[in-house]
RNA sequence: GCGGACGUGGCGAAACCGGUAGACGCAGGAGACUUAAAAUCUCCCUCCCUAGGAGUGCGGGUUCGAGUCCCGCCGUCCGCACCA
């Protein structure tokens, strides 16, 4: 008797059974093999979307596939509670923060819960709490204690429109990666964490990360962007300035040579020093700073110059002396904010010589040509051999870089040095909904850090939103404390630590979470590194890299012996969907797609549909409500501004947990986008339902007798997902179950196709684990297929005794033989060549040439 | 501009180490069952035209044999960006 899988109904009975006997909770006294399965925990914007579905249900099948394998996982899930979208519905809807985020953590966690995963909610934190928050204050007094935090006060990214400063991995284009707003320059007093004292070895252990996309890496490398050089000076010639010296850095020490002028950034203490003097200097250093930075401008931005006058001598040579330009092109964040200029090797620098007439000598020969004046307009930054250049002359580049360096350091003028690219990471934020950094400023003793016994430092609950800017700050009483070291009035630090820090160590609370301090080290590395992080590109840099800094700062107080936190890593591609618009307005308009993850829309010209609002017709899509036409967009990622989202929960209602789960898994490699679409979600559905027909029309009783090719197909398909599984190739999984269930359905009944049904199950109760359940329950197992072994595959099983050989004449297929494996040579080539076909296709000429690949193919040379 | 990834049917995609291209799914088509529909099942489904030929973005090359390797283009996407 065929009856339909009530989803509804089953899934919510396996969740609870799960729930109530914690079937998931990890034990950290498990003597088994272990395992740490993570995904990057949500922010809790609201609801969760599919690409939180994706991320979570990725995890979940190795999860749960690694428990099967007799392995203790750890697969727990948290939330990143802290930062702005709380504070903008606070002052939107007038609800304090924390009412929101744990109203919208009660919301997301129940939907979590109705996909059935596989986690560990013993263990769930969340960063908004005292418990999580208190103990990141101890580690900041640590980090503090160590050295590895200072104040400074500094040119910041400010954005107006959050009213914060932002780091600069948080700014992109020049624009704030939350708000979108364009990023001011601003002068603050800041916290910043030593991440350049790590520059070092965050670059040096990308190398150890072997399951980390190269993708990632390289990215992490260019950010971190490490360069060698020389740093040396520049005397100036004659002293009527007082200024004595120039100092600046080369990658390029071989080409000193051909050096035409020295430039200096705009904001760089010798140009401030000659604008006090010189007004017009001080027009154009106003000048440079109307200058844009955004990809477009900077491309089209001439390079300006204004000669100082100054006169720098040579290092090399005493009698020579370079031109001091301040220019627009060179920038006081990188380096010493100086520069030296070789015109012919150095596309920039030939720009700006050529602009102002300055000598353009070439020091590197890429040919033949050892022509000392430099012609044309492009300069060669290639491979060559150095010219014109006394003693360096005849050597290659990397040599004569080494003999300019060491000629330095021995004549005492310049050493070789290191530059990096990262900045120290600056985490003051100037709003509420923050980790306060537990910091107590004193007149008398300055910066204090607040004793731990006094941890942790709770925020205040009587904010008020109504006006923009840190309610922390205008609070009326919470920042007036007495100093902790001599007693008198002082101030607290009202600024609060960027969220980032907050994900920078929860993967570390989650192996071990003691009352009484953040983590308790042996339990920790019990766990870490995680085996598996899975989350999207998007935190390539930003948080990953964050991750790894903490994790080594911790290393290095002694905390903790792990240097690196995910030994795995993989990033998901994102789910996206057809976009539709009235009309025919198309997709055209520009847009500025901010996050999904907060509610802040990009004001949008189109009108964009959402896909319940429109109807697929034979004559193509409609708008429901009015009847009009449709015009059928770019798929995209799922975002509110194209209202091409769709809400997984009505899904999860309709079609249940199970389906949800096949489709996210199902067609898209999962590093590739996913496009959502309403028959793949039915597809799914089916899926599902045949599952469970095919299940429940098994008739063990009967089932008797061999069937050794479906037996030999499950040990097959077995490994074959083992493997797929582990490489979270789930799309080539999916396939192979489906060919599986196929061949069970044409199968007649034996007891070998009983077994074969068992297996099944088992294979796929990772990916959709209720309906396994339900099926297991129903078959009469004892316990349940969460806790069921993984099949054993017998070896045996995987070998071919029969061989379906192609034969190819000139390499194009003619035909086929079937022959046992391991057949001799002769007698394959034999037969290839009396085949009908191929007799036929050679008209009695003796082929050239005969080729066997044993059990393959034979290839006949005509 | 620099760096990287990718390009296979109507669509999402498979294809081990260079060895039968298009597995598996979606959409579509035909049929069966049904009073009918849904569901289900069976078959077809790269293109031109069929004793066959062409075909993995385009043009070359290496090879008995190329989606896979090499060279040169074109296109798409991503990251960084005056980095000295």
């Amino acid at each position: 008797m065929a009856s339909r899988f009530n989803a509804l109904k089953a899934d919510a009975a396996w969740q609870k059974v799960w729930d109530e006997r914690k079937t998931f909770a990890a034990d950290d006294l498990s003597t088994k093999p272990r395992s740490y399965v993570l995904e990057m925990f949500p922010y809790p914007s609201g609801r969760i979307h599919m690409g939180h579905v994706r991320n979570y249900t990725m995890g979940d099948v190795l999860a749960r596939f690694r428990r099967m394998k007799g392995m203790e996982v750890l697969h727990p899930m948290g939330w990143d509670a802290f930062g702005m979208p709380a504070e903008n519905a606070a002052m939107e809807k007038g609800v304090h923060p924390g009412t929101w985020t744990r109203a919208n953590i009660a919301t997301m966690k129940a939907q979590l819960k109705r996909l059935g995963f596989a986690l560990d909610w013993t263990r769930e934190l969340a960063t908004c709490e005292p418990e999580y928050y208190g103990h990141e204050q101890a580690l900041f007094l640590d980090l503090f204690a160590a050295g590895l935090v200072y104040r400074k006060e500094s040119a910041v990214n400010w954005d107006p429109v959050d009213m914060t400063v932002l780091a600069n991995e948080q700014v992109i284009d020049g624009r704030g990666w939350r708000s979108g707003a364009l990023v001011e320059r601003r002068k603050l007093s800041q916290w910043f964490l030593k991440i350049t004292d790590f520059a070092d070895e965050l670059v040096d252990g990308l190398g150890a990360l072997e399951h980390w996309p190269d993708k990632v890496k390289l990215m992490q490398e260019n950010w971190i962007g490490r360069s060698q050089g020389l740093q040396f000076k520049f005397a100036m010639a004659g002293n009527a300035t007082g200024i004595g010296s120039v100092e600046v850095f080369t990658t390029r020490p071989d080409t000193m040579f051909g050096s035409s002028f020295v430039a200096v950034a705009a904001d760089h203490p010798i140009a401030r020093a000659i604008a006090e003097t010189n007004p017009d200097a001080a027009a154009f250093i106003e000048l440079c700073k109307r200058g844009g930075t955004t990809a477009a401008e900077l491309d089209t931005q001439e390079k300006l110059g204004f000669d100082t006058g100054l006169r720098a001598v040579h290092p090399l040579d005493k009698a020579w002396e370079l031109p001091v330009y301040i220019a627009n092109f060179v920038l006081m964040e990188y380096g010493t904010g100086a520069v030296f200029g070789v015109p012919a090797h150095d596309q920039r620098d030939l720009d700006f010589a050529r602009k102002y007439d300055l000598p353009v000598k070439r020091v590197v020969s890429e040919g033949d040509d050892e022509a000392p004046v430099f012609v044309g307009d492009t300069a060669w930054t290639g491979a060559g051999t150095i010219v014109n250049s006394h003693f360096l002359d005849g050597m290659d580049i990397e040599d004569a870089k080494r003999v300019v360096i060491e000629r330095a350091e021995g004549e005492g003028w310049g050493k070789g040095t290191t530059v990096f690219r990262l900045r120290d990471w600056g985490v003051s934020r100037q709003r509420y909904w923050g980790t306060p950094i537990p910091i107590i400023h004193c007149d008398a003793c300055g910066a204090v850090p607040v004793p731990k016994d006094q941890l942790p430092i709770v925020l205040p609950e009587d904010v008020s939103f109504d006006i923009p800017g840190n309610p922390l700050d205008r609070h009326p009483t919470w920042k007036h404390v007495p100093c902790p070291s001599c007693r008198g009035d002082a101030r607290r630090e009202t600024d609060t630590l960027d969220t980032f820090v907050d994900s920078s160590w929860y993967f570390i609370r989650f192996a071990s979470q003691p009352d009484a301090k953040p983590f308790d080290r042996t339990g920790a590395e019990k766990w870490l590194p995680v085996n598996q992080y899975i989350g999207g590109v998007e935190h390539a840099i930003l948080h990953l890299l964050y991750a790894r800094f903490w994790t080594r700062a911790l290393k290095h107080i002694g905390m903790l012996d792990i240097a690196e936190p995910f030994a795995g890593l993989f990033t998901q591609g994102m789910v996206t969907h057809e976009t539709y618009s009235r009309g025919d307005a198309g997709d055209t308009q520009p847009e500025i797609d901010t996050d999904d993850d907060d509610s802040s829309d990009a004001p949008v010209k189109t009108k964009w549909l959402s896909p319940d609002e429109v109807r697929k017709t034979d004559a193509g899509y409609i708008e429901i409500a009015t009847g009009g036409p449709v015009t059928v967009g770019r798929v995209t990622k799922m975002s509110k501004s194209k209202k091409n989202t769709v809400d997984p929960e009505p899904i999860v209602d309709q079609y249940g947990a199970d389906a949800v789960r096949w489709f996210v898994l199902s067609d898209s490699p999962p590093e590739r986008d996913l496009p959502w679409s309403e028959s793949g979600i039915e597809g799914a559905w089916r899926f599902v339902q045949r599952l469970w027909r095919l299940i429940e029309s098994d008739d063990a009783a009967n089932a008797e007798g061999e069937d050794f090719a479906l037996r030999k197909l499950c040990h097959r398909t077995t490994v074959g997902i083992e493997s797929d599984i582990n490489a979270l190739q789930f799309n080539k999984a999916v396939a192979r179950l489906y060919s599986l269930c196929s061949a069970i359905e044409k199968a007649p009944p034996s007891a070998d196709r009983d077994q074969a049904v068992r297996t099944l199950l088992l294979l796929v109760s990772p990916m959709v684990p209720h309906v396994a359940e339900e099926a297991w329950a129903t078959a009469g197992n004892d316990g349940l297929i969460a806790d069921a072994a993984w099949p054993i595959v017998d070896p045996a099983m995987l070998v071919d005794d029969e061989v379906t050989i192609a034969v190819q004449v000139n390499g194009k297929l003619r035909d086929t033989l079937v022959f046992a494996k391991g057949a001799p040579s002769g007698d394959v080539e034999a037969a290839a060549l009396a085949s009908e076909k191929i007799v036929r296709l050679l008209e009695g000429k003796p082929p050239r040439k005969v080729i066997v690949v044993p059990d393959r193919l034979v290839n006949i040379v005509a």
